[in-house]
DNA sequence: CGGAATGTTGATATGCCTCAACTAAAGTGG
DNA sequence: CCACTTTAGTTGAGGCATATCAACATTCCG
């Protein structure tokens, strides 16, 4: 059994060089843990977190909350990922985090990080790094959103979830984890539930994906980055991941 | 005159509490000077730059270059804006910047700036959380361009980058500028330019704003914040801006 | 002054949304 | 464990907002 702070080194390995006195300062850090039932809201918007959140297990979401009601998603995340990095230096939470599926949390304070930082420079650019990355995707998001037909979007997103699984080892066979439902994919890239529905079909069809049961089955993975048009290198990590 | 070394730390100043050391700090900074002419490109995906760029006139765009050619802008940048802080520890461009209108940047070191948080980290902290106020714009663009209609998407452009020349003492009078074609506020929100001319036209009309000549008059705030749901406290700054 | 870039306008097409009715699956309590 | 309720997904019909296309007007700039 990994414990957390494993986790969280694994993660910041992917796209940052840490030496041995790092992970050691990393494996110090002590946390409390968090248990998040499906849709449970970690943090929302408006609060002033004085812990960041590290994904143990399980996958969590961050939102927007409309006017009217309605949710934008923003991005998701698995284990390894801290969802509210940003809190550190942010007071407030522009937008709130909560459980897609079940999920398993570790709750850090933040003065323990900040410590962290102090003794280990290289810990904090990681971990900057790691938001940094976050932006990235968000970037990618604003044009996968903006510029693309549904199908388009549709895969992309597919492709980016996979990607980043496969790249924590959380890939078996040729499938993940992906608890989503087909309104929170709606409500991901801004399209009405009934295209997502008719949408996932023409994919299923096509022979490109599975999607059912909380599991995403990728059985054409040329073909569903062509569709997307995806290209990993806004994720920054050390290597490409074979797929 | 006021210098590179004053413009960036009065902008970080907008967010972060400096001391007199820190901006000493800043002040001790050298950098290159460089000119941009209208829609120069400052750098280009794939790029690994060894120099942080400052705006410190002018106004220049991040865009993604789409697989036939289109361009998706992600964010726009004034005086005192680090449009790629993130290449401290990013590696390589996965988006490109280049000049909207004429523009003047100076250009830091990469390792200038380092050296400048190992002395004072709150200066590497502010320099941080400048970066994760660009995550949080990235995020509200997300939103927005996925889930408000065309005139509501404009409505939220022009609020925020109003509000945010406002906040670094660029509005005179009730305008600012902003050198954008219709062209490129298309690329923007992902509408049509002949949805755009329609929605600008429709906004002139309700003497809600005007938009000509590279600038941008507000004529009833109240209207456009309402048009545009727009909050500005996804901008995290110090203290609210008076409009 | 002439040419290129930018913006305007109208006509047409269509992709996606909305709505609604239905089916299937999952969760709940007796 | 089954009946019932709730939630999630599917499907079709229809309308509308926005894209597309094309012609024209205007502004910018050398």
């Amino acid at each position: 059994m990994t414990s957390p702070n494993e986790v969280l080194a694994r993660k910041l390995k992917e796209h940052s060089r840490l030496n041995g006195d790092d992970v050691e300062e990393i494996s110090k850090l002590s946390f409390q843990r968090r248990h998040l039932d499906a849709n449970e809201d970690l943090i929302r918007q408006g609060d002033r977190p004085d812990v960041a959140a590290l994904v143990v297990s399980g996958m969590v979401g961050r939102y927007h909350l409309l006017k009217d009601g309605r949710r934008q998603y923003l991005s998701f995340h698995i284990r390894g990922d801290l969802p509210d990095a940003q809190s550190l230096f942010l007071e407030r939470m522009d937008h709130a985090v909560c459980a897609i599926g079940e999920a398993e949390m570790v709750l850090i304070p933040h003065v323990q990080v900040r410590e962290a930082f102090k003794r280990r420079p290289m810990v904090g650019f990681a971990i900057w790094r790691e938001t940094l990355i976050d932006a990235a995707i968000f970037r990618e998001a604003i044009t996968n959103n903006s510029s693309r037909p549904p199908r388009a979007k549709m895969a992309h997103l597919f492709c980016e979830i996979y990607y980043r699984a496969r790249a924590s080892g959380l890939v078996s066979g040729n499938s993940c984890d992906l608890p989503l439902s087909q309104t929170q994919i709606g409500e991901t890239l801004g399209i009405a539930i009934a295209t997502v529905s008719r949408t996932l079909q023409a994919l299923r069809r096509a022979r490109v994906i599975e999607f059912k049961g909380g599991r995403l089955t990728v059985k054409d993975w040329n073909s569903l980055v062509a569709q997307g048009d995806f290209n990993p290198e806004y994720l920054h990590l050390k290597r490409a991941v074979q797929i």
